[in-house]
RNA sequence: GCGGGCGUAGUUCAAUGGUAGAACGGUAGCCUUCCAAGCUACACACGAGGGUUCGAUUCCCUCCGCCCGCUCCA
């Protein structure tokens, strides 16, 4: 992450963002608001293609999976049953020499005498001498007290010169040189039995448990009281659980089977980072697929294949996609099993996907705190049971954010007739992702016939796909400028498109053209700038397969 | 949340305790027969608030934001 390359593409990949509209801080002009971003033009589409796309291979492409779209706000005792409410208030210490954080209620009882200072003695700015080498004789020095409480626990027998050190160590990070701290003023000792205040590891003091909520909570009605708590989501998950029973009765589908959600969820992270890759208000992918007990260790297999499938349709290649098997220690505690599904972004290996195996967690705990059963019944097995669940769950926004550092590229061009060296900024998205499929541009903008038929051939696709009409400065110009919005094809209607192609050629779909016998356009392609005649009838077609 | 760095047009960078410049980009017009050509014109910035000062973009403080390292990420 300290690579400075590394760090130079992220930066020019953020400010190519806000350049061409894919991506702006949100509410800047008021300052910002830390971890949450805005998709402009360019990106809203590249977005949308992402979550269209993932729809459709989840709800189009398979009978085994439904639609749903749950609200984010919900009963709060859906958080209350889902473990969320009290695993998310967990209150948290800080260790105040290493500034460690902790969950307190994972701190060990110690036992052992605990010191506990009131300050500490600095020699005053100015004083010359080192306090720690030997006092030169008839030197005074001039000596300060500072008000600064800390405590350090020691076991049993060992002498205060071990407190001290550790004390010494914390007034030293908050700024007192070694050298200038003349002594300690301990305010008392005493033993204590099975104390929790002090960090196992190294004795210093621990901070007051503090709450760290990571849900956003609100309130349901005009009334800020108790009753009226709820929380935004964050994630979700949990709404396609609660209406399991109803999903389940409506499709009228059998075991295996999913229900699919994309939608916004929220949570107060301590610390966003990395541009959006973690924000405070997110979007998520998420499929809930119930399978029978039992089979949800094989299920898990199949979803990691399935979704590693996907993202190289969408033009993540598969080296770059790490499969993390999540260890035991670190997995969600409803977790059986979890893949995270991680990508090589220039700030680091980091999350897109984590596919879980939930067992039946979820629904259990639903069925319990509301008293309403949800279980399946297996007409072939007569049997009630509750369902197992796989849930591939994926960011949309790291995974847009993942398109861009993927499609970005610098390459040096020579300019054939001058020799001239530059740099061109292309993004290289696959097609059916790009924001714009294709640019339609007239040769010369001071032609009435061309522009005419340039815009007739934009008034054709614009029912088919997204559309750019471009007419301005020279047509160099506009490639390089579709480049960088990564718009896979140019179109350009030149005098040629009049005349019929001047030998007879091949179109794209390969149908021969005749000579003089069909309006032809320029193909331009964004990777290889290589260039084709194609008839201008068969545009509409070449595209829709080219983006499909 | 802690520590460090940084905030000047859209971008990349200047300068300055007294009128803030450039390049590229943008817009408009002219021109231009295929890869950021040219000419002309125009628009656009000192992150916010407070303090010191006759006067602050510049010095000081607070806040906000971005980047880096920790931490956090049921």
């Amino acid at each position: 992450m300290a690579d400075p390359a590394a760090v130079g593409k992220m930066d020019k990949i953020v400010a190519l963002c806000k350049r061409r509209g894919f991506i702006f801080q949100s509410s800047e002009i008021y300052g910002g608001l830390n971890g949450a971003w805005d998709y402009g033009p360019l990106g809203v589409e590249l977005k949308r293609n992402l979550k269209d796309y993932w729809w459709k291979s989840m709800t189009q492409m398979r009978d085994d999976i439904v639609g749903f779209d749950g609200s984010i706000l919900m009963n709060r005792a859906v958080w209350q049953a889902s473990g969320h409410e009290a695993t998310f208030s967990d209150p948290m210490v800080e260790c105040l020499l290493t500034k460690k954080r902790y969950r307190a209620d994972q701190i060990e009882p110690q036992s052992g005498t605990a010191y506990y200072y009131k300050g500490l003695k600095i020699a005053q700015p100015g004083a010359s001498q080192a306090l720690t080498s030997e006092p030169t004789p008839g030197l005074q020095v001039l000596l300060k007290f500072v008000e600064l409480p800390f405590a350090v626990l020691v076991p049993k027998g060992k002498p205060e010169a071990s407190a001290q050190k550790t004390a010494r160590q914390f007034y030293v990070t908050r700024g007192y040189a070694e050298d200038k701290i003349a002594s300690l003023e301990l305010e008392k000792s005493e033993p204590l039995e099975n104390t929790t205040q002090f960090n196992p590891e190294n004795g210093a003091e621990l901070s007051p448990p503090r709450t760290f909520n990571l849900m956003f909570k609100t309130y349901i009605g005009p009334v800020a009281d108790e009753s009226a708590i709820t929380y935004l989501r964050p994630e979700t998950a949990q709404a396609m659980f609660v209406q399991f029973k109803n999903v389940l009765e409506v499709s009228r589908k059998k075991l295996p089977f999913g229900i699919a959600q994309v939608g916004k969820a929220f949570r107060n992270e301590i610390n966003p980072r990395n541009f959006t890759f973690r924000s405070r208000e997110f979007e998520q992918m998420e499929v809930e697929f119930f399978v029978k007990p039992g089979t949800g260790p094989e299920w898990l297999e199949k979803w990691k294949e399935e979704r590693l499938a996907w993202y190289e349709s969408i033009g993540i290649p598969r080296a770059k996609i790490h499969v993390l098997t999540v260890p035991e220690a670190d997995r969600a505690f409803y977790s059986q099993g979890t893949y995270d599904l991680e990508y090589e972004f220039p700030f680091g290996i980091q999350e897109l996907e984590g596919i879980a195996h939930r067992g039946n967690y979820d629904l259990k705990q639903h069925a319990e705190k509301s008293g309403k059963p949800l279980e399946y019944f297996d007409e072939e097995a007569k049997a009630k049971y509750l369902p197992e669940v796989v849930e591939p769950s994926a960011g949309v926004d790291r995974t847009v954010l993942a398109l861009l550092c993927e499609a970005y590229a610098e390459e040096t061009v020579k300019d054939e007739e001058s020799g001239k060296e530059e740099t061109r900024i292309v993004l290289r998205f696959v097609p059916r992702m790009a924001p714009v499929k294709v640019g339609i541009f007239p040769l010369l903008k001071n032609k009435p016939d061309l522009v005419a038929k340039a815009r007739e051939l934009q008034k054709a696709l614009q029912p088919l796909m997204k559309v750019a009409y471009d007419e301005a400065g020279s047509i160099g110009k506009r490639y390089r400028r579709i480049d960088e919005e990564g718009t896979p094809f140019g179109i350009t209607v030149d005098f040629e498109t009049f005349e019929g192609a001047k030998t007879a050629s091949t179109s794209a779909t390969g149908a021969s053209i005749a000579e003089g016998e069909k309006e032809t356009v320029t193909l331009r392609h964004r990777d290889s700038m290589k260039q084709e005649r194609i008839a201008l009838a068969d545009v509409p077609a070449y595209l829709l397969r080219a983006i499909s």
